[in-house]
RNA sequence: GUAGAUGUAGCUCAGUUGGUUAGAGCAUCGGUUUGUGGUACCGAGGGUCGUGGGUUCGAGCCCCAUCAUUUACCCCA
């Protein structure tokens, strides 16, 4: 058999023990916070059918879920004319019930609708999976990569919105973060600027060219929104509203300006001014709390409060976002169910860790002692000595062949092991054993009961 | 989907205007040390130079195609 060159595929990675030490911190510090906040954990499969997912993260997003080949002989049933045209899109379908989950959210509001009469409402639910997407891959940017969501639905109180705002900065703070912005905006308050130019249904295309204001500036905004099909008339009006300045306060006071004519604007705006009084009650203890009408994403079910979070510290995209959505489980058929949540981008947020040496130095996540042996004699010798420092919680490896000593050490030296037993015949006739301290290279005869006492 | 960059040992990379047997560091394995790692010294294995074609007396190097990787854009965590 002609060897294969190993990979894995275009925008996927293996985890090695350092990285995964790395990574269950992240998650377990994330998990720790949400569960402090009251949310509880629940999964999802990897799957769901395609006609959960299609349709929900509008006609990009549609492209960029992973489709799954339906089982069998999945050609013969379609129909031969379809086959014949040689057109993707309307095979798909056919040849493709199930998809790859593309991101949390709409999985938990199918998961909600499924489960109502288990469910006591508000239900805060938090969810550590992967997600995958047939993005192309680039910096910060990967096809499996995995999201830490919480999200609360049966609660329309803006008090979750403010406590969304403390897990970020509360999560992100224990992590090390020291300088990053929880961004806010409403999408009222997008659609509010929408009515003023009376452009109501364009508000997609608004939003998606004002995002882009931190990346390309104001005139690559204004050449945009042109492009766009908005008029020089309409961005005289707006621009004062994109280009807002100062504290929170005088934005928002500017904007209840701008919108004085438009009702749904100005409910976005009492929305932020809520959020803001309870930040104010509680205040943050590392990150900066921004109002930013610039901010848009790209999803389309939010209908109130947008976050993103940026770190200051790297440039890198957002390592989280999310928002309310009023209506997302109405899909699936239940009407009135509201919903908000938040997300952490686990892969992002461990770039930028790494980028900024803030993981703390891997402790006790190995073995703690090594037991060397010669021969049979040894390793029975050894063996009792082993079961009891596991019983005493004692991370302990016990070498399982007669290898040289000298490779018995280099295993220790090389998995960071700190302390050695040797056991050979003397140790055997006089049961001091040899405990060594690889840090300090140190050697003593100690008994079976005293290394166990060392170590426990 | 658009545009650029890069493919040489397990990894990171040298390789001169095209010239004879393609190199280094790290890693691996063995030895110096029949019972002691991390340091030092000695040695070994490992390559159809991404793949296919072309130009040439001669190609890792030049040309074409193709595949893969990667960066930026679109979009997004």
């Amino acid at each position: 058999m002609a060897s294969i060159k190993p990979s894995v595929p275009k925008g996927t990675r293996d985890f090695s023990p350092t990285e995964m030490v790395k990574r269950n911190y992240i998650f377990d510090t994330i998990k720790s916070v949400f569960r402090k906040y009251g949310y509880q954990q629940i999964e999802t499969p990897t799957m769901e059918n395609s006609s959960t997912l299609l349709g929900k993260y509008g006609e990009e997003g549609d492209k960029l879920i992973f489709k799954i080949l339906n089982s069998g002989d999945y050609l013969a049933k379609v129909d031969a004319d379809k086959l014949a045209a040689k057109n993707s899109n309307q095979i798909a379908s056919e040849i493709s019930e199930k998809a790859l989950r593309y991101d949390l959210t709409v999985p938990f509001a199918r998961y909600v609708v499924q489960h109502q009469n288990e469910i006591t409402f508000p239900f805060k639910r938090f969810q550590v999976q992967p997600v995958w997407r047939a993005d192309r891959p680039q910096r910060g940017r990967y096809r499996e990569f995995y999201q830490c969501d919480a999200d609360v639905v049966g609660s329309d109180s803006l008090l979750n919105e403010a406590e969304f705002i403390m897990i970020y900065d509360e999560a992100l703070g224990k992590l090390g973060l020291k300088d990053f912005s929880i961004k806010i905006n409403n999408r009222k308050i997008l659609s509010g600027i929408a009515q003023i130019i009376d452009k109501a249904d364009n508000i997609i295309d608004l939003t998606v060219a004002i995002d882009k204001l931190d990346k390309i500036g104001l005139d690559g905004v204004i050449k945009e929104l042109l492009e766009r099909g908005f008029t020089e008339a309409d961005i005289d009006k707006i621009k004062p509203v994109i280009l807002l300045e100062g504290t929170n306060e005088e934005k928002l006071q500017s904007l209840r300006e701008a919108l004085a004519s438009s009702e749904i604007g100005l409910k976005g705006c009492d929305e932020i001014e809520t959020v803001f009084n309870y930040i104010k009650s509680c205040p943050l203890q590392t990150a900066e709390l921004e109002l930013d009408i610039t901010l848009a994403r790209g999803l389309n079910y939010y209908t109130g409060a947008i976050f993103e979070v940026k770190t200051n510290e790297v440039a890198m995209g957002s390592i989280g976002g999310g928002g309310r959505y009023d209506d997302l489980t109405g899909m699936f058929g239940l009407k009135g169910l509201t919903g908000v949540g938040i997300s952490f981008g686990a892969d992002r947020i461990y770039d930028v860790l790494e980028e900024l040496n803030l993981f703390p130095v891997a402790a006790n996540q190995s073995t703690q002692v090594l037991i060397c042996n010669f021969d049979k004699e040894g390793e029975l010798y050894g063996l009792p000595l082993l079961q009891q420092l596991r019983r005493q919680n004692v991370n302990a490896e016990l070498y399982p062949a007669g290898a040289k000593i000298k490779k018995q050490m280099e295993y220790a030296n090389n998995k960071n092991i700190p302390y050695t037993v040797v056991i050979g015949s003397e140790e055997i006739q006089s049961g001091l054993l040899a405990f060594k301290n690889m840090t300090s290279g140190e050697q003593e005869k100690l008994t079976a009961e005293q290394i166990v006492e060392r170590l426990g």
